[in-house]
DNA sequence: TTATCTTTGCAGCATTGTTGCATTTGGTAA
DNA sequence: TTACCAAATGCAACAATGCTGCAAAGATAA
């Protein structure tokens, strides 16, 4: 499925904006940050139109945030499927990657009495396979 | 394990601001934000020393963070035990109490070849015993 | 009590994110 | 194609979280 019809497909307006995020998303293998979208998007766009691009985007399903660490902060395409409750994240404390694992999954431990589960992130952090073996 | 005996375990002078610190941390069930700790600590103390506050009993062991949706961050005590790398949380939807399941455990999904897990951190999102009932 | 080392308060700055308002752009109907 | 309207964008301002440098205040040891 390509850029344009993504867009279409959630009803919304094809601008060159949401065009160029989506598109730098569908190249990019992992989760990509504001950063690095800007670097890599021609043409240039105010911050609030990105955060603006991204909350629409993440509203309908398109893209989801992952947070590592309170300050680092990913954006990638979600899985076109169904909405998905767990959600299974791979954080590289040496190069700083951020990797959806979309066909992992784990069974929720037990909650208190009474508590109900609705969504659940999980974030491994360690060595992803290349700088696992530079060091 | 009162206040003064856990600043003077980890060799850190016992100044008011962390004995109020640790002190509502103490009492409180549950995590506590930097609002809520700033309400239940008696006279008044700079954003920045707090902020160090929370580095330094994070960097001694004494207490962790937990970050929820990138923007609401709250403060627990740290089970004093060994350094887990396995961390539980559960957050309600609702109330936005954090809580940490210092029992549950899990096991961590399959990762890709060549990938190394050091640190996981688990976050349930839901409805806590109280919320439940009164919806 | 004094000397020394640590902590604190203040000012200023960075990052991530939001809101209001005027302007521009995309989609559509004539 | 053109004109129009709703939606998207840019700009300015602001909020929350967090950091750094420096001077003042506090804690501890002698």
């Amino acid at each position: 499925m390509n850029t344009q019809e993504i867009l279409q497909k959630h009803n919304l307006v094809r601008t060159s904006c949401r065009q160029s995020i989506i598109g730098v998303m569908l190249s990019a293998g992992t989760a990509v940050s504001e950063e690095e979208i800007k670097g890599k998007v021609d043409g240039t766009y105010d911050r609030t139109t990105f955060y603006r691009t991204f909350k629409t985007l993440i509203g309908n399903g398109i893209i989801h945030k992952i947070v590592v660490d309170n300050h680092l902060v990913k954006y990638a395409l979600s899985d076109s499927g169904m909405h998905k409750s767990h959600h299974v994240h791979f954080y590289c404390n040496r190069c700083g990657m951020v990797k959806c694992l979309v066909g992992a999954d784990f069974k929720t431990p037990d909650l208190p009495e009474g508590y109900i589960e609705m969504e659940t992130e999980l974030i491994v952090k360690g060595f992803c396979s290349h700088c696992n073996l530079v060091i």
